[in-house]
RNA sequence: GCGCUCGUAGCUCAACUGGAUAGAGUACUUGGCUUCGGACCAAGGGGUUGCAGGUUCAAAUCCUGCCGGGCGCACCA
């Protein structure tokens, strides 16, 4: 890695074990600097002292000054000045050679990660907090992945819950849902929806609902077919979503298909002492470790989540000989996963666990829940959106057939929504408004994407060369070198955001390199310099379109060639 | 009651996990289309980092105590 390459040099030349390196508030300051704290604490000496007696050893060392113009030593800072010709050299030969795989490493030495996202209900609505959680697994999986880790992406759908037998007891009372043309899956989330709402005080209703679901769970009569065929028209509906946000799974597990391994694990566990009857009921007593009570099969003898979560959790471990085994869901089930890991941990498995929270989605009315109704869904927040995005890009390219149009629009609602959901740290709460997240300027995926598109639209006027014939030396504007600098720094973002789960390191990333690239657009011209600077310039622009479309990828948006 | 978490510019968020003058976007004020796509760029004002102590050469960051918001604590997922 480039920059990691360059600090290595100078740990070695300088005889440092250990160095922490930053890069400085301000370029002028210089390009990478070394705080000199911690070193002078153990050496004794003044941290200015020894920020003097560094520089000079670095500017008398022949390997440092191959890679750096100037070394200053600026009170008990050390800052280095990269030359500006290794640097050019060094990136866009790397960008050029790397390519879509530039900002990848072997770091995670082929761990098998299993990934566990999206995570919908069937008979549900599909909202704007399973959008986060789409959006924070699928960037962690992309993520992992370019860290080297061998990432196997699934996701589990609960299908056999209470709330499937709600969903058709409602169906079957309001013929206007057949006849309705809209698509079924989406259907039977509204129809939850009412259903949950009409439950509330109606103590005959949920009888009759919990008639339903015993009927289901014996999987014979017409309420089971019923719920074999409305449970299709859910994975669908999902599918299709997954389809539209360019989602793919290794595999989908489903509720119904694991509870029975899950009830008779249960009984094994209550041989072992994991489990023990209280209250009529079946739980996990986990006060001794902190960690409460965790009921797992009612008193009326019928299952509660955990028994499918283990069941899950042992076939995962068993079919794909994992390393590790992640579960994106939302803050709220933080003290479960405890339970749950503490539990599996008993049961005996030894793989690393991992609850990756992040915390929910409101909307400026109030709280996201598909209980209280007051949801939007996914269909309802991407018409939003595209019909906004579908405007705009009429208006500016009258002459694209409507089909282009709408492509073009689309791409921008997708990359929007994700991008909304990933710039912000996981802990944070996302108030989700709709006009703020679907506007073309600031901090959004619209600013990305038309930054892309402009540099794409030059490289389609003059094309750029191969790395390997242009002379980087001639790029020696300071904006050029903020921009290789930034380029570099690529390699090691993906690292750091690897390490922490972060999305918002890259989105914030690549907000500033495009930052960066207009400044340069509008401070330097590329098609008319002279030719030999020209073909240099062009070839920095393809490298900023290349690193720009990497991160894109991680952020599962797919780069725009025009818009 | 116990536990977790958040509190930074009017608003939405950053701050490389303890380092240089706390930065962006937005909003507001002003300037730039003879421009490689103005869905852009430049400039300006805007801060006692909830409060009070403590540790440290150095604190938005760590510790303690308050204040305020959110979430979770046995048969909902």
């Amino acid at each position: 890695m480039i920059l990691a390459d360059l600090k290595n040099k100078i740990k070695a030349a300088l005889n440092l074990e250990s160095a922490i390196f930053a890069y400085p508030t301000d370029s002028e300051l210089g390009d990478l600097s070394l705080a000199c704290f911690e070193l002078a604490k153990s050496r004794h000496e003044s941290p200015a002292k020894l920020a003097e007696e560094l520089a000079d050893a670095a500017r008398n060392s022949q390997e440092i000054m191959n890679y750096f113009q100037a070394v200053k030593a600026v009170g008990p800072y050390l800052n280095f000045f990269i030359s500006p010709f290794f640097l050019a050299d060094n990136v866009l030969m790397t960008v050029g050679k790397e390519a879509e795989k530039y900002g990848f490493n072997t770091l995670g030495g082929s761990k098998r990660v299993m990934i566990e996202y999206s995570n919908g209900n069937t008979h549900k609505e599909y909202h704007v907090g399973h959008l986060r959680n789409i959006s924070y697994g699928d960037t962690v999986s992309r993520l992992l992945h370019a860290n080297g880790y061998e990432v196997i992406p699934v996701s589990y759908i609960n299908d056999f819950g209470i709330h499937v037998a709600k969903t058709i007891w409602r169906w079957k009372q309001d013929s206007s849902y057949q006849s309705s043309t809209e698509d079924k899956g989406y259907l039977l989330g509204k129809c939850y929806a009412v259903a949950s709402q009409l439950l509330k005080d109606d103590p005959a209703g949920k009888e009759e609902v919990s008639d339903i679901m015993k009927e289901i769970e014996s999987r014979s009569g017409d309420n089971y077919k019923l719920w074999t065929e409305t449970r299709e028209w859910s994975i669908k509906y999902f599918d299709s979503i997954y389809q539209e946000l360019h989602i793919k799974f290794a595999h989908i597990f489903y509720e119904s298909e694991v509870i029975d391994a899950g009830l008779a694990l249960v009984e094994g566990m209550k041989k072992q002492g994991i489990l023990r009857l209280s209250e009529g009921a079946i739980i996990a007593d986990l006060e001794k470790y902190g960690l409460g009570v965790l009921p797992v099969i009612r008193s009326d003898g019928t299952a509660l989540y955990p028994v499918a979560d283990l069941a899950l959790a042992s076939e995962k471990f068993q079919k794909y000989n994992l390393d590790e085994s992640i579960y994106v869901v939302d803050v709220r089930q933080s003290l479960y996963f405890e339970q749950l890991f503490k539990i599996l941990g008993l049961m005996g498995y030894r793989q690393s666990l991992v609850h990756l929270t992040y915390d929910f989605v409101t909307l400026p009315g109030g709280m996201m829940s598909s209980r209280t109704g007051n949801v939007v869904t996914y269909q309802e927040l991407k018409e939003q959106v595209l019909t906004k995005f579908l405007a705009e890009t009429a208006q500016r390219h009258s002459d694209w057939k409507p089909d282009r149009i709408h492509e073009v629009a689309l791409n921008l609602t997708i990359s929007t929504i994700k991008f909304e959901m990933l710039k912000v740290g996981a802990d944070k709460i996302i108030t989700f408004n709709i006009d703020e997240a679907a506007r073309f300027d600031g901090y959004t995926a619209c600013y990305l994407q038309y930054g892309y598109a402009r540099l794409k639209s030059i490289m389609r006027k003059d094309p750029p060369d191969d790395h390997l014939s242009v002379d980087a030396t001639l790029l020696r504007e300071p904006a050029e070198k903020k921009i290789l600098i930034a380029l570099a720094r690529y390699q090691e973002i993906v690292v750091s955001a690897g390490e922490k789960y972060s999305s918002s390191e890259i989105t914030k990333y690549l907000f500033e390199l495009v930052q960066l690239s207009n400044d340069y657009y509008h401070e330097i011209n590329i098609l008319k310099a002279e030719s030999g600077i020209k073909r240099a310039r062009l070839a920095l622009i393809k490298a900023v379109a290349q690193v720009l479309k990497n991160g894109f990828t991680i952020l599962g948006m797919e780069a725009l060639e025009e818009m």
